[in-house]
DNA sequence: CTGTTAGCGCATTCAA
DNA sequence: TTGAATGCGCTAACAG
C-alpha cells in the first residue's frame, strides 16, 4: 500500500504525465492564473495521482528563501526560554514557517557563531543572548539580519526589542518584602554579565538610594535548582529576613535546602522568585515571584519577525511589566527580642 | 567596521580573487587532500579575508543532505518533550546536525503531514506522536524514513524505538500503594488514543487479575495541570485512598485542587504522578512518582538516528524501566473504624 | 593536481 | 498562454 518513492519526484515527472513543460508545472503548482484550465487540471492531477510535492531545497536556493526562522537560546532546559519557544513557534506555524532551534549551552562564545550559521539556513534570527558581549552583539545583529531580539536592548545596533521589564518587576519585589516590613534583605544574583541580572541590579542600586535604612547584600553566580540549593548556607548566615532568588528555579531550589535544613519559610526568612513558572505555585509555600508571560514573549517575537519577513515596519519595541504575585513563601519578617511594637493581637 | 554583505558572496568570489577555478575551492572548503599547499594556501586566505563560506542550501541540494534533523512533538509545553528535545538537540550539536521542531500541538490530524513536511526539509524525523493511530503510523513511517520513535512501539513499520516503560512504570506505582495499604484505587487515565495511556491501562489491568481484592477504578482524559485540578470532585467523590494520576502535571494540579480544599495527602488520599518532572520534588507535600529521563530518551533517540544516517544498523531498541521515587504524597490509608489491624505502635 | 562541464530541482526570464 | 533556456550556489564526474 505504501508508494515506494521511485527515487525522489521531481517537477519533470509531473510534466511528462501531464504532458506539458516544466514550466507549466510550476506555474500551475504556485497558482499562476495565466494557465489555461484544462491544462491546470491537468497537472493538478497528474501531481496528486504521482503524490508530488515541490522541493523545499530547491525552491529555497533559488527564491532565497527558506520559510524558516531561527531561533537562538542559552538553554533549553529553562523554562522561560521553553515558553519563549512555544509562542514563538505557534506564530510561526500558523504563517507556515518552520522553527530551527539551536541550544548555545550558556556558552557565550558560541552564540554568535550559532547565530551566523542558523541564519544561513533560514529567513531569520531570534535572539536570546544574555550574556553576550554588548560589543558582540552589536557586531553580530547586522551580520544576521533580520532579526529579533528577546530581553535585552542593544546599544547601537538597531532591531527589534521584545522583553520582560527584569527593573521593574524586581523593584515591586523589592518594595512587597519592604512593605512586608524586611529590613535586612539578600538578593541571590544570577549571571555577571546577564542583562537582565543587571536589571535587577539597577533595581537594587535604586532601592538602596530611595532605602538608606534598608540593608541588602547581593550573591552572585545562581541560575538554577542546583544554585539555589547550594546557597543554603550563606542565605542562613547571611542573616537576612528575606531572600530575592535570581529567578524561581533558584528560588525553589532554596526553598528546598532551608525546609531540608527545617528553617521555616516564611515564619524565619521569605522567599520570592521570577519569572512564575507553571510549577511556582506548587512549592511549599507557593512562591511569590514576579510574573513574565513568556510565550507571549514569543508570540510577540514572531509578529515582529513577520513584519521584517514582509518588509514592513515592525511593531513598537515592547517591555512586559512583570506582574506581582504574592503567594505563601513570603511574609512579615520574624519579631526580634528588640522588636519596638510587638504586635497587639 | 561591520561588513556590507556585497549582494552575498559566492564560491566564485573566491576563486577570482584566489585566481584559481570554482572547483579548487571547493576542493579546498571541503578538506580534499589532492589540492596543492599553495594553492590551498591562497585560497584559504581569500575566504578568510572575504569572510566566504559555503551556502548550506546549495550544499544540500547538490548533495541531498541538509545536515539536520526534525522532532515533531505532540506539545512543547510538556515537560516530557521538553526533556527529549533538549537531549536531542545536545546529541546533534556534537556532531554539527541541527534541529528543526515542530508542535503538533496535541493535533493527531496533523501530525502526519507535519511530520511528511519536516522530512523534505531534514534528512531524518524523531517522531514523538503519541496518539496517530497505529495505522497511520504505520503508513507514515516508511515516507519518512529514516525515523526514530520516541514512546511508542508501532505494530508493523521496523524502525528504532527509544521509550519509556510505561507499562512497568505504572505497575510498580500500583504495587508501591497497594503495599502502603491501599484498597481503592483511582486512575486518572490520560487521553483516550494515547500509547502510554494503553500501557498504564495494561498495567491496570493485570493489577487487577492479580488482585481481585482490591478495587481500582478508571476516570479518563487527564493529560495536564487543569485536568487534574478540574478531577478533584471526582476524586473525592470516588472514595478512593489512593490516586494515580497520568502524570505530575495531572497529579499537581490535582494537589493543588485537594488542599484547596483542605483535604489532606497523604492523610486522606495519597496521589502519585509520572515522569518526574524537576518540579516534582517541590510540591507539597513531594510528590511521589515514577521516574523517566526524558533528556536520556532524547539523547538516545539521537544516538539511533546517528546510525540510520550513516547507513549503519542502529543500537538495540530502548525502553527505560521507569523508578519509583517514595516521597510525601503517598503513605498508608487513613484508618477506618473496621480497620482490623489497628497499627501496634 | 587542476580546470571544464554537467547537473541537484526549481522559478523565471525570454521568445514563440 | 506556453515552452525553451538560464541560473540559484555548489559538488562531482570528466578530461587534461
Amino acid at each position: 500500500m505504501a508508494r515506494r518513492s521511485p527515487e525522489r519526484l521531481t517537477i519533470a515527472d509531473v510534466a511528462e504525465k501531464a504532458g506539458v513543460s516544466l514550466s507549466t508545472v510550476s506555474r500551475v503548482m504556485n497558482g499562476s492564473t495565466t494557465v489555461d484550465a484544462a491544462l491546470t487540471q491537468r497537472v493538478r492531477e497528474a501531481a496528486v495521482t504521482l503524490g508530488y510535492t515541490a522541493s523545499p531545497l530547491a525552491r529555497s536556493l533559488v527564491l532565497g528563501k527558506t520559510q524558516t526562522v531561527a531561533v537562538i537560546v542559552p538553554d533549553l532546559g529553562n523554562p522561560t526560554f521553553q515558553g519563549a519557544l512555544r509562542g514563538l513557534s505557534t506564530g510561526a506555524a500558523g504563517e507556515n514557517y518552520h522553527v530551527l532551534v539551536a541550544d548555545s549551552f550558556e556558552d557565550p562564545s558560541k552564540e554568535a557563531e550559532l547565530a551566523r550559521e542558523a541564519r544561513r539556513r533560514s529567513d531569520g534570527i531570534v535572539l536570546c543572548a544574555p550574556r553576550m558581549t554588548d560589543d558582540e552583539l552589536n557586531e553580530l545583529l547586522p551580520q544576521i539580519s533580520p532579526a529579533v531580539v528577546i530581553n535585552r536592548t542593544p546599544t547601537s545596533a538597531r532591531v527589534p526589542v521584545v522583553a520582560a521589564d527584569y527593573r521593574s518587576g524586581f523593584a515591586q519585589l523589592l518594595a512587597h518584602v519592604k512593605d512586608l516590613g524586611h529590613r535586612k534583605l539578600l538578593f541571590l544574583s544570577g549571571a555577571e554579565g546577564s542583562a537582565s541580572n543587571r536589571d535587577r541590579l539597577a533595581a537594587v542600586d535604586a532601592f538602596r538610594a530611595a532605602n538608606p535604612n534598608i540593608e541588602i547584600s547581593v550573591l552572585t553566580g545562581s541560575v538554577n535548582f542546583a544554585d539555589g540549593y547550594a546557597s543554603a548556607d550563606d542565605v542562613i548566615a547571611s542573616d537576612a529576613t528575606a531572600v530575592l532568588a535570581f529567578n524561581d528555579l533558584v528560588a525553589m531550589g532554596l526553598l528546598g535546602a532551608l525546609t531540608a535544613r527545617g528553617v521555616d519559610v516564611p515564619g524565619e526568612v521569605s522567599i520570592t522568585g521570577f519569572d512564575d513558572i507553571q510549577f511556582a505555585q506548587y512549592t511549599t509555600p507557593p512562591l511569590t515571584t514576579a510574573a513574565v508571560p513568556t510565550p507571549e514573549l514569543g508570540a510577540q517575537a514572531w509578529a515582529r519577525m513577520w513584519d521584517l519577513l514582509n518588509g514592513r515596519q515592525p511593531a513598537y519595541n515592547l517591555a512586559f511589566g512583570p506582574l506581582v504575585v504574592p503567594r505563601g513563601s513570603t511574609g512579615r519578617p520574624p519579631k526580634t527580642g528588640d522588636d519596638p511594637h510587638p504586635a497587639a493581637t
